[in-house]
DNA sequence: ACCATCTTTGACTATAATGTCAAACATGAC
DNA sequence: GTCATGTTTGACATTATAGTCAAAGATGGT
């Protein structure tokens, strides 16, 4: 290459993510990913072609790291413990930051009137492959045989109901209560020792 | 009165409330409001100040239709059916219109970031006001001893179950998806006749 | 019929963001 | 060292929205 690219790729990434993760992608300006990268908007518009790409582009950084820790959460033979470190992971990935970060495809899927069509796209997909994800974990033998629902019903609920645990996030801003109201699922959600 | 208003302030506010629940508070512009409604932006602006003063105002209506609904919906002696009435008003509620008008509520939450302090807390109280509702009608003895889970504990949890459910209908616009997830929920919070 | 009072209207200023482009600038290949 | 190539930069025209205001318009009370 002759005319060669003057700013790190990754690190513009990693912030320019930060950024949707606070502002979310419709209110966050080309301005915006200029100042919190450092890179001329010019440059950002030269190399990306415009905020739809870059977010695109973050978005696989997320995804990727947000469905390894899933998938490492779930890698354990009791179900209580399981479901517990899932909890865990997605209400770290949400409340870390100060300000807290909050859930980037939660705060994107509810945006959905003005976002571009190849968004929504990627944000469903997303929630399909969590989705999978869970399942795949919770069809092990020695998981599914401690759940109260088959492991795909469950895995949907577990889906619907971190998207919940995304949107209290945002209201109250109360690790502790999301970690209660989590805790009842989990107890529901697996089968008490001794009973049935 | 001399200098009498000329538009039908109940007719506006619907039609205010429809374009905020389809757009979300900050994506809808005074000239959306003005064009929804037929009256002028600068007789908003003169009748109420700005747009945070007509959603807060468009909200009181929502909130009060909706609770309405909930409490009615859980006024039964049986638990699996007032939770399915509960959901059922939930759903009802975010399914109407086409396109789908999404939950209100769930989408300003999620927008915390831009949203003026006075908005941010009327949504904090409207959810603490839904759960109290949902607590009450779990709370009567018929309905409790249903429960797998104390009328506390349920409330909550089906308060972040339904703002995940709002969530999910934006993603995928299935309301036959959100009726499973949903029955799946209500399966493992009524006890199963026969066991325990 | 008149007037005081509030409402309506259209125009105006200011701000913010978009997307494009030509000129200046680096730099790897030769 | 030169040069072709892609990058950076600042400027530009355009569009959208906010918020204000003075003049014109209604209307109920007297």
């Amino acid at each position: 290459m002759v005319g060669t690219r003057q700013f790190d790729e990754t690190a513009v990434m990693q912030r320019a993510l930060n950024v949707f993760r606070q502002k979310g992608l419709a209110a966050t300006s080309m301005i915006d990913l200029a100042q919190a990268t450092g890179v001329h908007r010019g440059s950002l518009y030269n190399a990306y072609g415009g905020k739809e790409a870059i977010f695109l582009s973050a978005f696989e950084t997320y995804a990727d790291d947000y469905m390894r820790g899933i998938r490492t959460a779930l890698d354990q033979t009791d179900a209580r413990a399981a479901l517990a470190a899932f909890v865990e992971t997605v209400l770290t990935s949400m409340t870390a930051g100060s300000p807290a970060r909050g859930c980037l495809s939660t705060r994107t899927a509810t945006e959905v009137d003005e976002t571009p069509p190849a968004v929504q796209d990627r944000i469903r997909r997303w929630l399909d492959e969590l989705q999978e994800t869970i399942e795949i974990g919770l069809r092990r033998r020695c998981l599914a045989d401690q759940l109260t629902l088959p492991p795909e019903e469950a895995a949907r609920l577990l889906v619907t109901f971190t998207r919940g645990l995304a949107v209290m996030e945002r209201v109250y801003h109360d690790e502790a209560q999301l970690r209660d109201i989590s805790a009842s699922l989990i107890r529901v959600l697996v089968r008490q020792a001794g009973k049935d």
